[in-house]
DNA sequence: TCGATGTATTGAACTATATCAATATATCGA
DNA sequence: TCGATATATTGATATAGTTCAATACATCGA
């Protein structure tokens, strides 16, 4: 074997760190749910119910609940019961704890 | 109509912001991926050529080479070509970014 | 209690993605 | 030139994701 370059493999994440970063990015890979964040986000209270975002959307009510699980699954959103609606806001920090993954040691150390 | 809570619809992302950050975060959504880039920044000269990369993954060429596609159209990685080898390594700026799209205002303004 | 409304789930259709075998292209060394 | 090696592409297959219609569940108001 001949190889172009030093052998690298040290300091690279392993297998399961991967699994768990894709997932989270995984959540934020799709056009609507991030939408649907910036939206909650932008709301006056930092929260809407589900009915208040289908038709900006242009989506359907189970279309819309999809991917309200989806974010609550990779614990991007969380959604709280009041009577028949469910008021869903942006995990407080969770975005900053995706946004400080992109810059661990093992990603950004590119020098 | 009969609302839970007070209309949003200002400031959020639009429809085309939207698309182009769902399509970088999708680029980090596979482990692979993530693990290419961390081999790439983990590596002593901050590059590596597919070849070094296949054993490490455990994956076929084709596949491999698929996977760099993708980071390299995602403007995540670049590729130089010296003689028989392309020379990967990760587009400097590109991860940070990535992460400063996380906390636009549109995005981060909770409260 | 009963109808209306908000939300969640199920099932199906369609699309996108990941993976590999086979093949093609390019470059180096003998 | 010819064989070996690194990379890219094509085609096929399998899996995953998006979307909606239909349905179920829960809660409020009359």
């Amino acid at each position: 074997m001949d190889y172009c370059c030093t052998p690298l493999l040290e300091g690279e994440i392993d297998e399961a760190t991967a699994q768990d970063m894709a997932a989270a990015f995984a959540a934020l890979a799709d056009p609507v749910r991030l939408r649907i964040v910036s939206m909650l986000s932008a709301s006056p209270d930092g929260s809407a119910c589900g009915c208040d975002l289908e038709g900006p959307l242009g989506l359907s009510q189970p279309t819309v609940s999809h991917h309200l699980k989806v974010l609550r699954e990779a614990g991007v959103v969380e959604g709280e019961k009041r009577g028949r609606w469910v008021h869903y806001r942006v995990v407080p920090g969770r975005l900053e704890d995706l946004r400080a993954a992109l810059s661990t040691k093992a990603l950004l150390e590119t020098t």
